[in-house]
DNA sequence: CGGAAGGTTGACTTTCTTCAATTCCTGTGG
DNA sequence: CCACAGGAATTGAAGAAAGTCAACCTTCCG
């Protein structure tokens, strides 16, 4: 899914497998250095701020979030390793992005991007790449959201999770706590809490402590995870 | 917000508030002859199918949409005249999408769309600007149907209608159904047209038939539709 | 004019949230 | 190493909100 075939060869792509690793045709846009540290917790950008760079997770997990008018939080994305990071706007960011665990960053400038791709076509077509799947990508989101049922929705969550960590065997390392889950699948922490208890009584998870879990069953696991399984609406 | 400036020109972009009129920097890839015209109902694509062009909506309203497992349908997008159609996926097409009204379509060629925008830099920067700007807006979607409440959704959804459609005006012409709106919005139709009077009792619209709409206070409409009224959750 | 589809409204049910209480971890300090 | 404190997580009971079902009304088209 992440990589495209360009005169047969294989195009990396700037989101890759091997999160310390930046293609070639991209190293010239990053910013030389070190790769930046973020302790957990700290934040690693503010909403409203203005967009200068990008990141690409090197390790760790960051929530991208906004509070809303409310005091409600919404997440909008967890990045992990390998992922990007910061294009959540235009000029200024929409969101802000904090550390969940200890995280480490390798960072891009964003106003040389243009410019850049002009230059580097490769860059430029694994640009393209990226964004079209991304941009492909989102509806499947906007269903989870909106006929979601919790069941539903967390089996889902939990399967995208191990399936965008590199060990794909049936562990799970959950770092972020329930109330980010709750957050980012848009329910409550209780909710949330009491779904997982399901999905374990049910055989399908073990949960070894609150940020380790076992997913035993991944194909029952996907069954319940597939949209609709019983409603009607409309 | 749609368009942005090179060397202090403006860029018309890719979509364009002259829905008929396609950019010179992308006539070369609009496949020549009259735009094609499908009948209300009519299928433009369908789900599953190779993705072989993607299109610009000259006149009337596209529904992209998906029956999911359990036989509810959900509508991913709303294209209006002026707005980008055919971008649901990489290799086949995610959703199908349905004439609501009659439409009228300029085409352009998805194959050549690399080696074009290798020629063309203002076709490439032109496309750049739009796939950011729609993957930054995608999350206010995910928040709406997060984190909605009927009400503010509604609300949301008949402002931005207004915004995207050409006469700013207080007139809102619904062409899509209150199905099509429950669907795009995560609701059931009762729900929708429950809100809608409200609404309308609330003396913010005017309902002049069902496909007819008066925003009467749109101040006080931006108010409903902000997220997170009244709410806690966390 | 009549029928079918779309839309509205009401009563009821289901589901998730809310509120509250309890338990479980984790990290800190004695 | 253990005790303790504070947050995180789970569980339960009650309440609110949207979905479901059903009836009725309206509109549009043959």
């Amino acid at each position: 899914m992440q990589s495209s075939t360009l005169d047969g060869r294989l195009l990396p792509g700037l989101t890759s497998s091997f999160p310390f690793m930046v293609a070639p045709e991209w190293s010239g846009l990053a910013i030389p250095g070190q790769p930046s540290r973020f302790l957990c917790s700290a934040e690693i950008y503010a909403e409203g701020s203005k967009i200068r760079q990008f990141h690409k997770v090197v390790s760790g997990t960051v929530r991208v979030c906004r509070v809303l008018p409310g005091g409600r939080r919404f997440i909008a994305q967890f990045a992990l390793p390998g992922e990007l990071l910061g294009l959540d706007g235009v000029e200024e960011h929409r969101f802000s992005a904090e550390a969940v665990t200890e995280v480490v960053l390798v960072t891009f400038a964003r106003k040389d991007l243009d410019t850049y791709m002009d230059q580097e076509p490769l860059a430029a077509q694994s640009w393209r790449i990226f964004t079209l799947e991304r941009l492909a990508a989102a509806p499947d989101r906007f269903i989870l959201l909106g006929c979601r049922s919790p069941t539903e929705h967390v089996a889902h969550f939990l399967l995208d999770l191990v399936t965008r960590s590199r060990p794909v065997c049936h562990l799970l390392e959950l770092n972020m706590s329930r109330y980010d889950i709750s957050d980012y699948l848009g329910l409550t922490a209780e909710t949330v809490s009491r779904v997982l208890t399901v999905l374990r009584k049910a055989g399908m998870i073990a949960i070894e402590d609150n940020h380790t879990l076992h997913l035993l069953d991944c194909g029952r696991l996907t069954e319940v995870a597939s949209v609709s399984s019983i409603p009607a609406g409309r």
